[in-house]
RNA sequence: GCCCGUGUAGCUCAGUGGUAGAGCGCACCCUUGGUAAGGGUGAGGUCACGAGUUCAACUCUCGUCACGGGCUCCA
């Protein structure tokens, strides 16, 4: 992380004691899964973990649990916590505990209790006390159990390494909530059977709980897939099939904007420019290895005269082709081809989110073949054209990932070092923090993976700059060395905003679609106070557009406060009134939105400004590539 | 793909075993209005698609597709 600016949402969230929040949440999980056993003892408990914002709970039981069911649940958890029951651990005996599960007939507990190792300690954890002497499970039907009257005397335990709270009490009844439930496999194995997640939160004051609700609420706001409907971006239509993405015309504005940008950054950056084609022969496929260990993603391939071709899940293959079409000269390197390439790559149904996860989508791809000895400097230029792009679009904090060797992977000991070595040099260089995540590369070559931090703190990772010591064997890639030798060239994969349309879905969501100038699909709306100033503000109109603006009269006819509302609604960034007085003066009365089209920023009245100190202050906006 | 849920007008959503409603938007008319919704009239729907049950299905059942929350995977 290279620098830390934080919401005011996000230091209340951050006041907790993350020991203390990871005790609370652990403990939630138990009494969650207490809640269900007393509610429904038919239900066979597997593992309750904590997670960043709460924690969840797989249950087995033949019948779905109902939002209904839920808030039984949680007035249950609610009943346990007041009642103050003790938490108590206690180190257990292999043989004795197997022998308790067994008599439970819990058979999750019993393959957890087997997957220990031997050498650990066990440990179980009570919720209330164990001499109390009731069973863990009462024979009550859960019809006859009434949440007001009826105390929670039974005791319930759970194998657990912990750590716990001491006491239920010590969870505010107001600071947890439960969220959801959701299917998910035992083990995360979808060949295992298929378990209900009941998803909950938990903090330690019910501040904090509102908070994070109210962040929740913030991020729907944000949500992509609304605003992409509402600003007329996008749409993703059931006609043409899920993960195909329409682009409307003010969202094609914009992403020729992104486009535009793009292409130029490279170009200053050294980078040469290719369009390859969308299919081509298997064969390509099988040589690439695609085939081999890719299949799955891909579509089917489509036979024509008898040949098959594949729609392409990537671009690496058709640039090598590109390179191989004649023999280079070491003096040649590094070349660094650059490709907005459409892929197409099959997901399953269940997978598809919005813009975040497509079928089909536009990576920004370049590749760039270079010496060993030149692999440090060419990572070191990614990372500075990969800081200026994003940070151009609004986000200049990173967390930032090194992927090393991991088991199973194709090169000598010695080409790993080197490209490792490379990598790290480049990250000291550029000096950037990072972590490594040993043994996380992919098998042809280790990585950086760079996520950014968006508006609202959540962190999304887009910039990948992949080493890649397999293709160039695969395809026998070679330059003529000074000595007149054939050379393998390494060859370096990387992408800065990962896929257009994600991307794309990023900045709506990080802007709340309240777009900086240089992007914002209309810029400037002239509202007219009535009819009688409509010509002057298509002569106005006419100015900006001279000047290269984005702008447009509202033609509606609606009273003034009603073209208000739409242009706020709409989230123009710029918005100028016209009445009889600017007519006379020659101006402008500008207003940009803010309040409830943009919560985070005050509606600003900015009065009547003469027509050119409004096109400079535009100007200023858009080189700035900053909100006007 | 799997589990749960959803699919009704362009959008957001009500609704019922007896062939459909609201608000917004759209069109037209009146109003020419000064910083977040002026008024009126009207058009617009094979109730996602396909089967089945029924005298009768938008409603019940099954299947398909899409979307949402997850699992898994990932840009």
């Amino acid at each position: 992380m290279m620098s830390s600016t934080q919401s005011p949402q996000k230091n209340v969230l951050a006041q907790s004691d993350p020991q203390t929040l990871l005790r609370i949440r652990h403990t939630c999980a138990h009494i969650l899964a207490m809640a269900v056993q007393t509610l429904f003892p038919e239900t066979k408990v597997t593992i309750g973990p904590w997670t960043e914002t709460g924690f969840y709970y797989d249950f087995d039981r033949p019948t779905a649990f109902t939002p209904e069911n839920l808030e039984k649940i949680e007035a249950e958890m609610r009943r346990i916590i007041r009642a103050n029951l003790p938490i108590i651990r206690e180190v257990v005996e292999r043989d004795d505990i197997k022998a308790e599960i067994a008599a439970l007939q819990e058979p999750y507990k019993q393959e957890i209790l087997d997957s220990i190792p031997a050498d650990e300690p066990i440990t179980r954890y009570f919720i209330g006390s164990p001499d109390a002497g009731f069973t863990s499970h009462p024979e009550v039907e859960p019809s006859l159990i009434d949440p007001v009257t009826v105390p929670p005397t039974a005791v319930w335990w759970d194998l657990c390494a912990g750590p716990h709270l001491n006491s239920t009490k010590e969870i505010h009844p107001k600071a947890f909530a439960l969220e959801s439930v959701a299917g998910a496999y035992w083990r995360g194995d979808e060949t295992r059977p298929q378990l209900q997640r009941i998803y909950g939160t938990a903090w330690e004051t019910p501040e904090q709980l509102k908070a994070y609700l109210k962040q929740k609420e913030e991020a729907k706001r944000r949500d992509h897939r609304k605003l992409g409907q509402e600003l007329e971006l996008f749409s993703i239509q059931e006609d043409a099939g899920g993960g195909l993405v329409f682009w409307h015309p003010k969202g094609a504005r914009m992403r020729l904007l992104i486009e535009d940008y793009w292409r130029s950054a490279h170009l200053a950056a050294g980078y040469d420019l290719l369009y390859t084609p969308h299919v081509a022969n298997l064969e390509l496929w099988k040589t690439s290895g695609h085939v081999d260990f890719y299949r799955e993603n891909m579509f089917d391939p489509i036979e024509i005269e008898s040949q098959e071709y594949q729609l392409k899940p990537m671009n690496c293959p058709f640039h090598v082709l590109t390179y191989q079409n004649r023999l280079h000269s070491y003096r040649e390197l590094p070349l660094r081809w650059a490709e907005l390439g459409t892929v197409y790559r099959y997901e399953r149904s269940g997978v598809l989110h919005g813009l975040m996860r497509v079928r089909g989508f536009t990576q920004d791809d370049a590749h760039i073949f270079c010496l060993p000895e030149q692999v440090a400097q060419e990572i070191l230029g990614v990372l500075n054209l990969t800081e200026k792009i994003l940070s151009d679009f609004g986000f200049p904090e990173y967390e930032v990932n090194l992927s090393t060797r991991p088991a199973k992977s194709v090169g000598t000991d010695d080409i790993w070092q080197l490209a490792t070595d490379a990598l790290v040099e480049a990250l000291n260089t550029k000096g950037w923090d990072y972590v490594t995540d040993e043994g996380g590369g992919a098998f042809y070559g280790p990585k950086i993976d760079i996520k950014i931090k968006d508006a609202i703190g959540r962190l999304w990772q887009c910039s990948t700059i992949q080493v890649d010591f397999n293709l160039p064997e695969r395809f026998d890639m070679n330059y003529v060395a000074a000595d007149g030798s054939r050379q393998r060239p390494i060859m370096i994969h990387r992408a800065i905003f990962g896929s257009l349309e994600r991307f794309f879905g990023i900045l709506v969501e990080n802007y709340a679609g309240l777009f900086p100038l240089w992007l914002a699909p209309v810029q400037i709306r002239l509202l007219p106070v009535s009819d009688a100033q409509r010509s002057y503000a298509e002569t106005v109109a006419q100015q900006f557009q001279e000047q290269g603006f984005r702008v447009e009269v509202d033609a509606s006819g609606d009273r003034l406060g009603k073209q208000i509302r739409t242009a706020e609604l709409e989230k123009i960034p710029v918005i100028g009134v016209v009445g009889k007085r600017e007519v006379e003066q020659q101006t402008l009365s500008v207003r940009v939105p803010g309040g409830k089209a943009m919560p985070t920023r005050q509606a600003g009245d900015l009065g009547a400004l003469p027509l050119s100190d409004l096109l400079e202050k535009m100007q200023v906006a858009i080189a700035h590539k900053s909100l006007f």
